[in-house]
Parts: structure tokens; C-alpha cells; sequence
DNA sequence: GGCATATTTCGAGTTTCCTTGAAGGGTGGA
DNA sequence: TCCACCCTTCAAGGAAACTCGAAATATGCC
């Protein structure tokens, strides 16, 4: 993970559509929800949601696959791990006395987190 | 943590001068950093980096103080706990298979996140 | 008081993002 | 082949963010 990509995937939660959907997908896990589901429990019309999928897509904070006449998005756990890692990484410069987020030696070697 | 407060934290970590500033502040640890000091090491001019430590204290994600004539910055490490927690809320339907950021017995009490 | 230091506020210009209707592409059923 | 369904792409307008020089504020030293 550099810079580059955690500002990426920031700026695709730095919105509040595609932060819900985003964590649609989360409790969704790995089965994924169709488009079609998370416009209408969002309330938004087709092409905004696309553009919103695509954003958390191009930040690879989702995945993307067709089944049928639908798509299919799932979260990619691994993006959010590498990305909660490189946020605390060299956190309170090693003493680990931050908190939950604040774990230097679990966050240098997270599952997944291969981007990191 | 509601989503408004979510994307207000995402949206100050959405900039790369201001996810560079918020590691340094991390790395900093308690302690913190006088603006200059955060101003020399991103090579920013001190107007530029006035509006994005705003950002980040208006999100929440920084604590300021004064110290004789320098602004001292410090992370507020709750916020990030508050937020990890927020993102992982419920995750996987609660099977927790996705890896360190998918832990919602964690989450769901993480240290100094009352605003979750 | 007078001056230097440290930081913030102001203002204007440029750039980027968000929204949404209309049209297009891919898939499945009859 | 024809149609219906699901989703994406395109295009244009409005809203919000970023940048930074100049001026202003706050503090400390002499």
C-alpha cells in the first residue's frame, strides 16, 4: 500500500452513497449483492449508482462479476486491511498504546495485505 | 460513529497532503507536531497547510493546542478506532472470516470509540 | 513600544466531483 | 428474431474542493 492507493480508497468512502454501499457489501460478505439491490436499498437511479460502484471498483475496495443478466459486487477484504494498516502504521512511533487501531506488530503483517 | 461523521473522516484522509500530515501525526504519537514543523516536511506553503490540518480537526481526526507562538497538531487516536470500527461494523454477517479488519467482537467495543 | 516569529484568515482562480436523463450493450426467454 | 431486463456509458450543468499570495492575528523577546 502507498499513498496513492490509501488516498484513492479514501476518496472512494469520502462519499456518503458510496460509503453505504460500501458497507452493504461488507455485511453482504462474500456472496456479494446485484447493482440492481443496492440502488433500491440506497434509493438512487441506475447510472449513479454505476458511477459509484466504480469509483470503490477503480479503487479495488470491491470486486466485480456477472451472473447472468446481473453484477455482482463484493467487498475485497484484503483492500481494507492493507489500507487500516498503512493509516496506524508506525503508530505513537512503535509503543502501541493508541488503541485497537494503534497495533504496530499485527498491523506489519495483516492477512491479505500483500499491497501493503 | 454515524455515516456523517464517517464520511467527514474519509473525506479529511482524501487528500495526500493531509493523509501525509495524519501519518507524521501518527508516527508522532501523543506528543504531536508544531505546523511548521508538519509545513516543512510536506513542502507546503503555511496558507496550504492551514486549510487541510482544519480539515482534519474539523473531522476530528487531529486535536490542536498552543504552545507559546506554535500550533501543536496531534492525532486523536479514538477517531480512527471509532472509525475502523464503523467500517468493519457487522462484518461478513458476523462470521468473521475476512481477516484483521473483519474482527466484529473487536469492533464492537474498541477502546475510546464512544462516538461508534 | 517595537520588532520578529508562527500561524491563520481572506480572496480569486482553477480544477475536480456529483447528479441524472437518454442512449447503448450484453443476456435470457419465447 | 424479437423483446424484456439489467446495467453501463455518455454528456452537460451545478456544486464543492484545492492552491497560494497577501494581509491579519497572536505570542515572545528586547
Amino acid at each position: 500500500m502507498d499513498i496513492v492507493s490509501a488516498v484513492a480508497a479514501m476518496s472512494a468512502l469520502a462519499n456518503e452513497h458510496r460509503l453505504a454501499a460500501y458497507r452493504l457489501l461488507v455485511e453482504a460478505g462474500p456472496d456479494g449483492l446485484p447493482a440492481g439491490a443496492i440502488a433500491e436499498r440506497l434509493g438512487l437511479p441506475p447510472s449513479s449508482l454505476t458511477f459509484h460502484l466504480q469509483a470503490l471498483l477503480h479503487a479495488g475496495l470491491v470486486s466485480q462479476r456477472r451472473v447472468s443478466r446481473q453484477i455482482i459486487y463484493a467487498m475485497v477484504p484484503a483492500a481494507m486491511n492493507a489500507l487500516v494498516a498503512y493509516l496506524t502504521e508506525h503508530c505513537c512511533g512503535g509503543h502501541a498504546d493508541c488503541g485497537p487501531a494503534c497495533h504496530p506488530a499485527a498491523a506489519s503483517a495483516p492477512v491479505g495485505a500483500s499491497a501493503a
